[in-house]
DNA sequence: CGAATCTCAGGCGAACTGATATGC
DNA sequence: CGCATATCAGTTGGCCTGAGATTC
């Protein structure tokens, strides 16, 4: 590689690759892999923002409620007003919801095994600690990115930043 | 993780966090992640066809040629006519499209050198090992799938790999 | 003829920007 | 007031399907 950017392609590679792949399993699903991961956090954890699940699925609001208005138009998920704090939406699953994520995961099933058998449980462990330490490292950048903005705005104070 | 998911969901995670901090490096030279990603392939080989450089891009045909078009039209890249194969096109990048490469590679390296940092040479070693092991896993699938399809339809004749 | 390469039209999900409303 | 959460309008790049043209 000329270029030596060895880990980035390797990185793109094998998640598109992998992510196509996901694509293909569901299609029968009548969902997506993106819609499939938001399903997965909800099951994991009911009934949270909307703002906390972008964090989760390393995305941003817009991007999730566009996906969630899709969802919620197929019945899929809820969006309730949280009465504790009027400006929040609960997100929760239906019964619907939860028996199409239990297709989804049934058919990405035979994926995620075929993943798993390539590695050892040492490799798996390895290449989990790997990446994660890829994302947190990225965050970190993302975060001191905003700090700055938001300091580059705040200093000048007067300023009015509603445009 | 309730649903054992960890490796497609770290590796999700890993990758568009690059994703989206590459796009905010480039932002500046005005090109994409994905742009950037065909502009060093056809720097490492210029004058490919479109079909490979999909095949090398991890994408398909018609994603490829409308990247390209978008940046033929900034005259980054040339799509001549192969002389031996009329069918074909080799893609080329142009003077403006190495200098743009080259702004590129100079913003982009602060971040490969993060991503690099984050690893000893072993580890990255390992990693790339791990994720070449998941493309090819998967492009393998890929491939079986797109056999069992094209038996259907050729279905009297043996097939003939040759591409 | 069949097969390969590319073109074109159209649709869709996802990412992003920026402006706005509303509740804390 | 500021701040946070969410909404809405609009644009874009990328992915995909399906149909067709052209060349091997």
């Amino acid at each position: 590689m000329a270029t030596g950017h060895n880990i980035p392609m390797g990185l793109r590679e094998a998640y598109l690759s992998m992510h196509r792949q996901t694509n293909a399993h569901l299609v029968r699903c009548g969902v997506t892999a993106d819609q499939f991961v938001l399903m997965i956090l909800l099951f994991e954890e009911d009934g949270i923002t909307q703002q906390e699940l972008a964090r989760r699925a390393c995305s941003d609001p817009n991007t999730i409620r566009a996906m969630l208005v899709l969802l919620e138009d197929r019945g899929l998920v809820s969006r309730a007003k949280d009465p504790t704090d009027g400006r929040a939406r609960k997100v929760t699953l239906t019964r619907k919801g939860r028996q199409v994520l239990e297709r989804s995961l049934g058919r990405a099933r035979s994926l995620n095994d075929r993943l798993l058998g390539l590695f050892t449980p040492e490799e798996t462990a390895a290449l989990a600690g790997f990446l994660s330490r890829i994302s947190e490292s990225m965050s970190q950048l993302e975060q001191s990115h905003a700090q700055s903005r938001s300091k580059a705005t705040a200093c000048r104070r007067p300023a009015r930043q509603t445009h």
